[in-house]
DNA sequence: GTGGTCTAGACCACC
DNA sequence: GTGGTCTAGACCACC
């Protein structure tokens, strides 16, 4: 429940909702946080809540019932399209991050097969 | 000027200031913020950034002048341990978001080098 | 520049820039209101305008240039949808509109007809 | 209780009343909102308030009396005149409105008819 | 100047 | 209780 400066708010709350249904923590049909509890929670305005619930009411990720609470509603397709995005986003920060500190492609693949044949925990 | 819920705050701060050398934005001899300017502008509490900074002494990243300030002091051995330090907590950070996304080691590497080819802005 | 009560301010901005487009009051390319403009001459809220322009742009209808300004982009295939939903919205208010009246379908076919050829204003 | 902008708010308010009385929400022999009171809750200026109130009592509309408020007194003969009215303000507007979306008298009928088939809710 | 984000808080509608 | 709309106003980024 902290949020870092790089994203909007309210796209890391959608992101996080993503993640988690691509994680299957959530799926569809449950209930998540009431955009009151949400905002209670992470300590941020309930305004910026509601942007994040709204968006992902667009995109039909989930909906929302009057007076009664918002839920997952995702399609397996667009679950798949989710874990594209994320994993692009992961993807991008990753090379960008390598990047910045001065590695240059091939060096970034050579450390990423280290890396994992050596195991990381 | 934001910090993440992952890491403690203090070494958050340390590692900023690693970054910020590998990438050559500051160098040896430079004088960095004051204990209380960082404290102000980052909007966190005096003794969290304390502790960065005497972590930092004691690592002898830089020392403090009384009365004048601190000073970056890194030897070039330095830089390239702390490179090798940030790339590893970087390729962990990627590897395990990858595989929380259901990503196997096979995958993973193949993705990279499609973003790689397929240039990422 | 006056909002009637039932549609939220923000849905009837919107529907105010179909119509006008619709009309060939404005067209693709050309420059709308800024924000602040807006807000000003409608005597409503900055970020009641903002969540208007911010509609319009998810659904590709205008498009933004952080620091110049907002520029419509429609395609005269969303017009014509858009004329189909104005349309729709118009029709289903003067039905509702003349059923509280009183009047059956019937009645309401025969005095538009009526109203048609007698000649309106 | 919003007024929006092509009529005078005066206007507006009688119309409205009629419309109530149209549709059977009150009748003749009922107390209405006294002036102060309808200013306060549609939050417009009592002098407005004032000509509708007195537009309504010269068509013998209402009746006031001093010290116990204003009262409708309508007969059966102007409630027909009052629907033909509305009925006549409602199709005018309906027609210039889709005429100004780019339809003519013969498309308007159809979808008038498409529209009352189909079933609006 | 432009738009983008966020907070604080009021008031409403639906249940 | 739930979400929906709106205002007021701060602060930021881009130009």
């Amino acid at each position: 429940m902290g949020f870092d400066s790089s994203l909007p708010i309210y796209q890391q709350i959608i992101d996080a909702y993503k993640k988690s249904l691509i994680r299957g923590e959530i799926q569809t049909g449950d209930k998540i946080l009431s955009q009151r509890e949400y905002a209670l929670k992470a300590r941020i305005n309930p305004n910026t809540v509601q942007r994040a619930y709204r968006e992902m009411e667009m995109i039909k990720m989930v909906e929302t019932l009057r007076g009664q609470g918002t839920y997952i509603c995702a399609t397996d397709i667009m679950l798949e399209q989710f874990k594209e995005e994320m994993a692009g986003q992961v993807l991008n920060y990753f090379i960008s991050e390598m990047k910045s500190l001065g590695f240059d492609d091939h060096e970034i693949k050579n450390r990423l097969n280290t890396q994992l044949e050596g195991g990381n925990k």
